[in-house]
DNA sequence: AATGAATGAGGATTCATTCAT
DNA sequence: AATGAATGAATCCTCATTCAT
């Protein structure tokens, strides 16, 4: 007999059912949101039937947090400030970076894209009872917004942290909104195009608050 | 006559069931999104039974829709380039206009957030078949587009029809992100400070667009 | 077309759809008790499909509980202290009067005893959130109590509210027991037999206590 | 060796994971009846996988019908018929005897009520299958039964056996009786004092019959 | 202009049980 | 002697919608 695989019991293994699951949920709570990830569709696209899934989580509600939790997470380690050595000029090697990193902020969005609809939904919702998937995204992107807070520090030592959070959220929050851009237009958006115009947004903010002692 | 005695009298008034049926549902979808949105629990929230939301709208669909349809439009309605007649110097008087648009906006968010969360939700969800309402939302929202492509052609003639566009989607998209912001952070969230500092990227985008002829 | 019944849509009418599903509930909750009732059995045994129950009951709690109220509440209301005024002796007179009841009480519970085994299934659970059903039971027992407390005191006044309390919790106490003793041996168990003994023993224990003072 | 570090030696011991199943499930099935006890709810309470609890019990059947055989068996031996040599008068000495073994079951029920209540729950439910537990049930509770029976004719050697059974059947019965109403009213019954009553109510039921012939 | 009642489909979740290891 | 994983059937309940009045 050649192999079981597609029809009968598969053998057990916990593990990889975990990540199928995972996978399947990733996919659908990244089209239809929280209310419209339903477990049925879940256990149709991974093949285990829908208790099998309860095996492994809870409920729905940590289905889909440990969603948020493994693909936001493993983004969020891809993204680093790349280094611009070749070029001389302190100013110019700084806008470099900057344009860089969005420039790989925009490139990661375009090949996976789904974890970040999730959270925008989930962050965009206000029910009674929050999901936990909320929170969690909430807790890696306030994460995410760390480590912006940190480079602008690099880059621009003398602003005071006021000014650095104010920034921070800017650049976090416009990155949000051209993704957004991006879902509504499909291919007709310049992507790519927008995150250098907002690289150079906030060169030029950075520039601005500079010059000007914090209020 | 007998009937009538001892409750208020309840006129059969379409024109105002229509109203309060709309005014529930802005709110429960502003907070749950389509989905979220039950037809029991809207009917709860007016105090008219579901049935009757049926004799109003088709279905669910179109009543979405056309929460969509009243709100979007009645604030869009509201949204105006102010005059700033009293600054001299030309470029420091379009600089007043654009931050007076984008506190007003800022303002406005401020005050009934429930139709824009509503609106990114359904353009951020990807179903096989899409609610009637997200393709209205994204027809008011080009609306506003036009918009502010027609305020920065204005301010800024000389620029070519491809960098208004990239500069209206920046415009908005990044608008859209910073009310994110918002709805995440609440009232820490600095939202007029952040409305200002995009409006000051704008201008000096549109400054640093003017310099060079279109790509 | 002579009519409707049994095939299509029957004609929509409240009250009688309440009762059959009551009807339903009744019997099924009398055998299996609360956990054994499941909402498509008695879908199925009353004809409404499961949703329609929901219409007429917010949950499977209150209905069990809607079955306790009505079921018990409408056998309590058969039950009357007979007279016997053909009898000369006092004291014969009021034996009399007891052993009338006794019967009154047996034979009920011959005819129509789902509600009492329900209730007494109820009475005996102990989970952390108990049904409202219980609580229901537990309400329109007391009521039987109160009444059995008053008999006593109409029959031996100079008896202590403490004897009286006692009396009463020992007669219904032990009479539920005469019942389950029914319910398991069936027709082989001389009910009516046990409850001429009940009476006796009673009527007794009354007299016993007559003499003594309370302590 | 590398295993079995810092975690408490478990070591593969069929009789007592016997035991901690049995004990956990006479506590859920005595809280919540034979439907109301999940093999999960065993196994959570015991802290064995449920797969471990089908390694010793065929199925869920089997296992709620070893509680009852566990737990009725270990009771119904502590309960013995008590002398009182002490006494002179032999009328007395029996009233002594049948006292005190009234409120040794009395006491029996206050310390562990669990397996009762489990046993008349089962012996109220009437589905189409019932249980093994309730047989199991039923057939030591017809040995508790003939025990009584036993202590009736030694007590009174002149009555008939249709008599005995009759009393020995209102003996037990309105025990139980006594035993759901200290399970409803909690510690403000007064369960000793419904047994002494119950003690003397068997008595004069004896002393009467004993006057007339057997119908 | 409205509404009480009904309804089939689908929601999340738990059930008792089995099987491979 | 035990257990992690799996599974189909059943659980309670909500869904959007319709229909007769």
């Amino acid at each position: 007999m050649v192999s079981d695989r597609g029809v009968r019991r598969r053998r057990a293994n916990g593990e990889e059912s975990r990540r199928r699951i995972l996978d399947a949920a990733v996919e659908i709570a990244g089209e239809r949101g929280y209310e419209g990830t339903s477990i049925k569709l879940v256990s149709a696209r991974c093949g285990l039937p829908a208790s099998s899934i309860y095996w492994h989580f809870k409920d729905k509600d940590e289905l889909i947090a440990a969603v948020i939790e493994r693909s936001f997470g493993s983004w969020l380690g891809a993204m680093v400030l790349p280094d611009a050595d070749d070029v001389a000029d302190p100013a110019a090697r700084e806008r470099q970076r900057v344009r860089g990193l969005a420039a790989q902020v925009a490139r990661s969005l375009l090949e996976s894209p789904d974890f970040l609809r999730l959270g925008l939904m989930l962050a965009l919702e206000r029910r009674p009872e929050q999901p936990t998937a909320r929170t969690v995204f909430l807790r890696v992107r306030q994460e995410a917004r760390e480590r912006v807070s940190a480079a602008i520090t690099e880059l621009a030592p003398e602003l005071g942290p006021e000014q650095v959070e104010l920034l921070s959220l800017y650049a976090l929050a416009a990155a949000d909104g051209l993704f957004i851009a991006y879902q509504i237009g499909g291919e007709e958006v310049d992507l790519l195009g927008l995150f250098e115009l907002h690289a150079h947004a906030l060169i030029d903010a950075v520039a601005r608050l500079r010059g000007r002692p914090e209020v």
